[in-house]
DNA sequence: GATGAATGAGATTTCATTCAT
DNA sequence: AATGAATGAAATCTCATTCAT
C-alpha cells in the first residue's frame, strides 16, 4: 500500500513511527467519539476506547496522559474541522448576509444527517460544560463564542450593505440564531423519531430570514 | 387510600410519619438538583446528596431504591412543575398566538435568571438523555415532545384566528421556536459572563413574532 | 458470647455499630503490620489487607480514606504503644539515669524478638521516610524527635544527680543513643540469621554505660 | 581482555561504542541515585531514570534488563565504593585499632554530608531490604556482614595489640559500632533539620572509643 | 546503540447497593 | 424512618516489559 513510498523515502523508520503514532491516535479519537455518541463521557471507560480502536486498554493513556485531555482534544478537533467548513463556505459565498446565514442554518442541519455521530459526540461533550463546575466548561466556552462572533461579523458586514436591519444588536441576534441552531440539533439528537428535518431547516430558514431582514412589517 | 386515617387522626404518629417522609424526600431532591447543577448527574454520590440533604449516606437508597429512580423522580418533578406553569400562563392569557408565545419566550428567559439553579439541574439531566442509549432518554424525550405540542396547539388556534401565518407547519414551527429557547438557555448556562440577557430575550421575541406573522415581507 | 453483655446494654444498638467499627480497624491494622512486615507498604495492596483481615477489598478505604491514612494511623499507634510503654517503665525506675538508659537499652532490644512484626512494620515505615520527598516524612520525623527528647531529658537528670558526665553534650548524647538502638536493630532486621542478641544487647549496654559515665579513663 | 585491541587500536569504532555504553550506563546509575533519593525506589519508574539521565524511556531496559537489576546495580556499585575507600583508609593507617575505628566513624559521618545524595539512596536500598521477602535482602545482607567483619577484624588486631579490652565480643562489638553508624545516619537523613553533625560525631566517638577501651572504670 | 509504541497487569479510589442495627 | 458498615464492581492511571523500527 505505502510500500512505493518507502522505497523512496531516506528515513522510513522515523517516517513510519509517527506515521504509527498519528494512525492510532486517529483510531483512538473515532473510537472515542463513536463511544461518546452511543454512551456520553462519563459512561465510556478508557478500556473502551482502546479496545474499540483495535488496541489495547493502555493505549489512550500512553498517548493522551489523561481521559481529560482525550475529551479536550476531541472537543478541539471536531470544533476546528467544523469551523473551518463554515467559515470557508462563507468567505467562498457571494451572497448576501441574509443568505449566507441561511445557508449555513441549511448547511449546519443539513450536516447533522450526514455527520449524526460526530455532531452527537460534539453535543454530548458541549453539555457536559452546563454543570457549574465542569471541568469542560473552559474548553467548550470559547468555541461558541468564537461561532457567535462569526455570525456577529457576518450581521455587521450586513448591516452596512443593508440586506440585515440596522436596528438589530448583532450580537445579540448572533447568540439567537447560535441558540436556534443548537436547540434544534439538540431535539433532534434526543427525539430523532418524531422529527421531519426538512421540514424544520425551512422554518428554521424562514425565522432567520425574516428575523434579520429590515423590511417594515405591520406588527412590531 | 390513607384519607380516612388522615380525616380521622386517629394517628398522629402515622401523619407525623408520613410528614416526615415527605420532608425528607423535599430535601433530597433540592440537594440533588443543587448537586447536579454544581457537578454533573454522574460526579455526584448518594452519599453526597443524602448529607447535603441533612441526612445520612443511605437515606437516599431508603426512600428512592436506587441512582436512576432519583435522577428520573427529580426530572420529572421539574418538569412537571415548569410545563404546568407555562400551560397555566397559555390558558389565562387572552392574547392572539403570537403574543402567547412571545410572552413565554419572555418568561421562559427571565425564569432562567430566577431559577438558575433548577435551570441548570434539567438541562443537565435534559442533556444526557443525548447519547442514543442514555437511560434517560425514555424519560426526556415525552416531556419534550409534550412542550412541543402545546406550543403546536397555540399555534392552530393562531392560524385559526388568523394571527398565524397559515402557510406554516405547526410542527415544525414548535420546534423551531422551543430549539431557540432551549438553545439560547444552554449557551448562558455554558457561557453566563458573555451574555446580555435583555438583549437576547428582545432578539428572540423579535424572530418569534417576525417568524410566525403572515404579513408579506419583500424577501421571501 | 457477648449475649450476656448484650442483655445488660440499655442501647446495645448504638455501641455494637461501634464495636463493629473498632473490631474492623484493629483488623486492618493488624493486616497491615503484618503484610508491610513480610512486604513493605508500597508492595502491600489496600486488597490484600483487607482480605487478610477477614473482610472485602475495599473495607481499607472505607474505613481510612486512602492508603497514606491507613500507614499514617498504623505509625502512629505503634509509635504512641511504644513510647507510652518505655515513658512508663522510665517513671517506674527508681534507678539513676545511666542504669534508666541501660535497661532501656536492654528493654528494646529484648522486646525486639518479642515483637518482632510490629517492630519490622515499625522500621518499613520509619525508612519510607527516608526519601527526601517521602510523604511519610512529617508524621515520622516529629516521633524520632519524642524519642530523643526523652532521652535527653533522662541524661540531663542523670547530669544533676551525678551519674552521667555533666560533659556531655545531652541532645548530642540521646541522638547516638537512638541511632545506637536503631542501628542494631536494623541490622537484626536485615540479616536476623547471623545475628546473637544477647551479646548484642551486651556489647550495647557496654556503650551505653561507658560512654555516660563521668569517671576518667586513660585515654580521652 | 580487551587490552590488545584498545592498544592497536584498529576498530575505534569499537572502542567509541564501549565508550558509549560506559558512558550511558554511568548517566543511568546517577540518575537513578538522584531520583531513588529524592523519591525511593518504588516512585521512580524507569522512564523518569531514562529521561533524567538525558536519554530515552526504554534505555533503561535496554542496558540493565529489568528494574531490579539496576537496582541490584547501583546497590553494589555504591557499596563497592564505600568498602573500598574504608578498607583503604584502614590499611593505610597506622594508628592503634580504637583510633582506626574512631577516625573510620568520623569519616562515615563526615562524608555523609558530602556524599549525601549517594547515602540516601544508598539508605533507601538498604531499608529496602528490611521487609522480610525482600527482594533486595540477598543483594543488601552479605554487604552489611561484610562491613561488619571488617570491623570485627580491626578489633581482634586491637585485641592482640592491646589497645581493645580482650573481654570484648568482637562480632558484637562489631555490630553494635555498626549499627551506631547506620543509626545516626539514618536519623539525620530523617530529620536533618534538628541536626548538630559535628556534636553527633563527638559523642559517637567518644561512645566507640570508651566501649572499646580496655582501661578499668569504676562502674562496669 | 537507542527510541518509543504498545501491551496488560495491578494499584488506588469511588461508589451504588445491600444489609444489619 | 434512619444510619452507616460492608461489599464488590468498575474506572483511571502508572509502569515494567516487550518489540518494532
Amino acid at each position: 500500500m505505502t510500500g512505493g513510498q518507502e522505497a523512496n523515502n531516506t528515513k522510513p523508520r522515523r517516517r513510519t513511527q509517527q506515521e504509527r503514532t498519528a494512525q492510532a491516535e486517529r483510531a483512538l479519537l473515532d473510537a472515542a467519539a463513536t463511544l461518546f455518541a452511543r454512551r456520553g463521557v462519563e459512561r465510556t471507560s478508557l478500556a473502551d476506547v482502546g479496545v474499540h480502536a483495535g488496541y489495547s486498554r493502555g493505549l489512550v493513556n500512553h498517548h493522551f496522559g489523561s481521559k481529560a485531555a482525550l475529551v479536550e482534544r476531541l472537543a478541539r478537533d471536531i470544533q476546528e474541522e467544523f469551523v473551518r467548513e463554515i467559515i470557508s463556505r462563507i468567505d467562498e459565498s457571494d451572497d448576501d448576509a441574509v443568505e449566507i446565514i441561511a445557508g449555513m442554518v441549511g448547511d449546519y442541519l443539513n450536516g447533522l444527517v450526514e455527520h449524526e455521530e460526530t455532531a452527537r459526540a460534539f453535543f454530548v461533550m458541549w453539555s457536559a460544560a452546563i454543570p457549574r463546575e465542569a471541568a469542560l466548561r473552559p474548553v467548550m466556552a470559547p468555541d461558541d463564542a468564537r461561532f457567535r462572533l462569526g455570525v456577529e461579523g457576518v450581521l455587521r458586514n450586513g448591516q452596512k450593505q443593508g440586506s440585515v436591519d440596522p436596528a438589530l444588536d448583532p450580537a445579540a441576534t448572533a447568540l439567537t440564531i447560535v441558540g436556534l441552531l443548537r436547540g434544534v440539533v439538540a431535539q433532534y439528537l434526543v427525539t430523532p423519531a418524531t422529527y421531519d428535518l426538512a421540514a424544520a431547516i425551512e422554518s428554521s430558514r424562514r425565522f432567520v430570514r425574516r428575523g434579520l431582514s429590515p423590511e417594515r412589517q405591520g406588527r412590531e
